[in-house]
DNA sequence: GCGCAAACCTTTCAAATTGTAACAAGAACC
DNA sequence: GGTTCTTGTTACAATTTGAAAGGTTTGCGC
């Protein structure tokens, strides 16, 4: 879980393996398809982290295709294309795609371009330490909740390091393996209990109630999910 | 601080004027700059949200700049050069550029470029993620599908697979084959009960009469149909 | 219609996953 | 040294899920 993975759907078998192999060389993990229909089946039990699509697909139109995936997902999406006119790449581009690469490409610069994508997940990780949610403020400088009455509860460095990653990627899943990497989690299979226990104290100062959690939801087998909005200053 | 603020920097005079141009046209506030110095030096008391660099200045080096930029503005930073070597782009966006254009260019591609780097900066914006059909909405971000009264009933992430795979291809045959590739079946011949009793709990959830569903319909020996008008957003 | 086999539905049950209370080891502080 | 706080571990309860099993429906031949 520890590499990005990286899609491609394009119908030419050959492109698919240049790209294919020019990621698996930077250190990417790719998953291959050529139709539309394939790679759509796929997204509900892989969740990539960049997608190459190729608008001339035979089985689909790829502008609605990029138009839902841009909505419905949270990886980044790049066009490559082999129609070069300016209009082209303005709609791609405001279908929801964060880039548009014309065909023929340097593999070289597509991994330039991924890598743009992935850095700029990861740079949005916030290092401020005041955040706003759901009527309550954290501080991480003095490790203190507060509420929306002005009333304090302080909070543990680990219980901190857990809401700091929810706060970071709010209302999206967080898997259990995701939180060991960030948590620094010796991958112990002993450690999933004590990942347990952080969120369980973490849930009672944010007083959840147990039978129905509003903030911190469990997504058995999956992982978990902060809901509610989020500011940081 | 209502409209985006996007700096040019470039020294050729025609070029800042057809840039500004086009972004105010679109409605961004715009500040040009002919030469590096004078950019910089604004830095201090301006804070763009996207700077156009164009990497050819006469008194300064542009990928320096573009470097220091990256780290230390929380800018999107969008290369525009005449220079259209491989591997010029892929070190200007090591260099921490957010995209790289190259001249001659289109000023429309350049305002859609734009607007796809603030796009981005919006975090709560990809969190979308739902889907309204017949009634119902469904939020796969919370897993939750709420009803026209309002009322809320949580689904689980096995279930959530299945209704998403149904949301995606409305009224269209899905094969049970189709579907157990697509939730990760293991191909064992027993997940085909475990398909059924997900089908059985999601319609359960969404209120069908098993003598009469509206909305999942089983095909005898072929699959099933999800009808119904699905609208994502 | 009737009978029958296959396909499908749903209840029940057990295994896997997750929640939390209680305890213990260790760090920090006095 | 003693106290308090933090944190992981253990143990057990609660929940979710797939598997098993039996019931129901469908298609088809007579």
């Amino acid at each position: 879980m520890s590499q990005p993975l990286v899609t491609i759907l394009d119908d030419e078998p050959e492109i698919r393996q240049m790209l294919a192999d020019a990621l698996n060389d930077a250190g990417f993990r790719t998953a291959t398809y050529g139709r539309a229909t394939e790679f759509e089946a796929s997204l509900t039990h892989t969740t990539p982290d960049v997608c190459l699509v190729d608008l001339g697909l035979p089985d689909k139109d790829g502008l609605a295709l990029v138009h839902r995936l841009a909505l419905e997902s949270g990886a980044s999406i790049i066009i490559i294309s082999g129609r070069a006119q300016v209009q082209d790449r303005v709609t791609g581009l405001e279908m929801g795609a964060d880039d548009y690469i014309i065909k023929p490409f340097d593999p070289a610069e597509v991994v330039a371009r991924v890598r743009v994508r992935l850095r700029k997940g990861k740079t949005s990780d916030r290092t401020a330490n005041r955040a706003r949610f759901e009527g309550w403020t954290a501080l991480f400088g003095s490790y203190v909740l507060i509420d929306k009455s002005g009333a304090e509860t302080p909070f543990s460095h680990a219980e901190g390091e857990v809401l700091r990653l929810f706060l970071n990627s709010p209302k999206r899943l967080i898997s259990r393996a995701q939180m060991q990497e960030t948590l620094g989690g010796t991958a112990g299979e002993s450690f999933d209990r004590a990942m347990d226990v952080r969120i369980s104290r973490l849930r009672t100062k944010l007083r959840e109630d147990p039978k129905n959690p509003r903030l911190i939801k469990t997504i058995y087998g999956a992982g978990y999910i902060f809901l509610g909005d989020v500011n940081w200053d």
